[in-house]
DNA sequence: CCATTTTTTGCACGCGCGTGCAAGAGGATT
DNA sequence: AATCCTCTTGCACGCGCGTGCAAAAAATGG
């Protein structure tokens, strides 16, 4: 009772009151509005400059920022995007995300980072997305989910849906990627151009890999080419181990005369495990050091002199500013067909 | 003018006005108050199963989720962490995400992932994820600056710096991680029993390396043993591509007498270098096969064949539940000492 | 059947800031 | 000096939901 009006006010002594500061309270120290203020922390508002400098000097001392959850809530307009991503095997993803983040966060926005811990889960990872106001939601290299697209149209909460590195047919699911077709393409010219004849493919999940055009693009070059359609292999995941055990078994499994001379694979993490399988001492006398490797996406342990890898690298630059501009509503050319190119390294080199 | 009262209604003709719906709306549906429908959302609140079941249903057929940014903003509770990450190079970065975002998302937290670009960027990256008001901010593999520390207490937005996989002895900041010191007590006491004697340590670059306690731990046991300190050699990056090429200089450059019998790396992505470097045909005719080489984290392109790495495994499980624990605040043993174990491969198979 | 307890529901107020518009200040013009 | 225009500032209202408490309804006991 005895306590007096200070009690109220904010120097009680240490300023150990942990109520963070707000633009109220840099409005009472200059001597403005609260809208004053936050005019001076958005740009391209009609604000004096004198006003304006001397509003960030008094948050500077009073620590103030804005507080941008307060902002979405009151703007309808997050600058928070959810990164989807469902599995975290392939190294790959963690170069997806050091490209995305970097962009996003150069442009303003946040990124909100969803673990979709399973194919059943991925609908329920989305909302749990879609919660949070964001203003768009990418699939990182997962496809879109029937039940996925109706959430999305159903509740209105989410206004963009964007697939990345993958193509998406889908209606109301935007696609940012390179053009599989012209990529594939390349890598097979190579492939023939080193003189190779006898490929095999190395896929994906079947159910996951019927996305990518690149196994259809692969096989029907070749039956155009020499009229013969290679063996396919389908890994269970994008792992490369995985990908190391099932091709080694398939090479123990061959006869000689069968072997190929050059395994074409679907992406970086099979090649991986693909180079170590090839490159075993032997598999049962039968001599599979010579044959080549192709992967896809350009993977920094592909680099590796050990893999020496010759693969295909998406312009993820452009990919992530095409990305950019979407987010902004600005239209982009070529969204999805943009190209990246062929990197060639030892591993198509014949012996 | 002619507009009549339903223009604001609901009920416009087909629904295309982008408005998400609301708990009012469902209240509405259902006849309850606003407060009846979030109580239903919320487990242990005073509600009839009747009420509930009811609101439920409606909520489905409405599509209505509730609204997390509003309830932060109420609740002054996010359920939002930040993962503050500095580089993308380590593929241990992306184990520690997998792990963390499970994690998190089970317990019911979202996850702001931010790039911190550069070493000066990271109070930039600390401030833009306090802008959210997470209710955490996790650097992942960073250490703590001070201009960090000035920001987090200075302005009260923070509630709790956590240093995850990296000791931290800077009050305020609580760190998560295993046991540096006896972890590398176990590798040293693996490479002696092996017999070895001849190492070199491979660490990261000085500035951050100094953090960790494993070289410290490795130099000052062997002095211990052997009376003789082992050479060090520092690598710009925790990349295994500069591993590779600064250890490999580093053999090129040594007489054969003086070559190393075992590399001990401070973590895996040096490790992975060390192993292309040591397993390279030759080095100006010194051989250097036959060479061990042990790591520290365990990723996964460890344990592909062709490296075999022996290596320390942190436990991320539990890591990752210690981390939950804390962010509800329950208290946590040895949350800076926990325990993770030595995984033998060949790597550290004498020939 | 009424008093009492327990369960269930409703509500005022506030979280921190944006939007759109109207009022005020300052300068230029006639 | 009065007028007009431009630059700058202030404000009412709302975003969707949480908190704490009070009112209402239902259940219990005698």
């Amino acid at each position: 009772m005895f306590r007096s009006a200070r009690t109220k006010g904010k120097d009680v002594t240490d300023g150990s009151d942990s109520r963070a500061v707000t633009a109220d309270d840099v409005a009472a120290k200059v001597g403005v509005s609260r809208w004053t203020v936050a005019r001076a922390f958005k740009q391209d508002s009609p604000i004096s400059p004198r006003s304006r400098k001397r509003v960030l000097q008094a948050a500077l001392e009073l620590g103030y920022v804005p507080d941008l959850l307060a902002a979405s809530l009151a703007s309808d307009k997050s600058n928070l995007v959810a990164l989807l991503v469902d599995e975290f095997e392939n190294p790959h993803k963690l170069v997806m995300l050091e490209y995305l983040t970097r962009a996003l966060r150069k442009a303003g926005y946040g990124c909100l980072l969803v673990n979709s811990l399973s194919d059943e889960d991925a609908p329920e990872a989305l909302l749990s997305a879609s919660q949070r106001r964001v203003d768009a939601a990418v699939l990182i290299g997962m496809r879109v989910n029937e039940t996925m697209l109706d959430l999305v149209i159903g509740a209105r909460r989410l206004r963009k849906l964007i697939v990345f590195a993958r193509v998406s047919t889908t209606p109301g699911a935007l696609s940012i990627c390179c053009d599989d077709v012209t990529a594939m393409g390349e890598i097979a010219s190579h492939v023939i151009a080193r003189g190779y004849r006898r490929p095999l493919f190395l896929a994906g999940p079947e159910t996951v890999s019927t996305r990518l055009m690149r196994k259809e693009t692969f096989l029907s070059r070749w039956r155009q080419e020499f009229g013969s359609t290679p063996p396919v292999v389908a890994v269970a995941a994008y792992s490369p181990i995985k990908a190391y055990e099932q091709l080694t078994a398939y090479l123990k499994a061959s006869k000689a005369t069968d072997l190929p001379d050059v395994v074409v694979c679907e992406n970086d993490a099979l090649a991986l495990g693909a180079v170590d399988a090839v490159s075993q001492a032997d598999h049962r006398h039968k001599v599979t050091r010579g044959i080549g490797v192709t992967g896809f996406d350009d993977i920094p342990a592909g680099a590796m002199p050990r893999y020496s890898l010759t693969t295909y690298r998406q312009p993820m630059e452009d990919m992530a500013a095409a990305l950019i501009s979407v987010l902004k509503g600005e239209a982009v050319q070529n969204i999805a067909s943009m190209r990246g190119e062929l990197v060639v390294r030892q591993s198509t080199e014949r012996l």
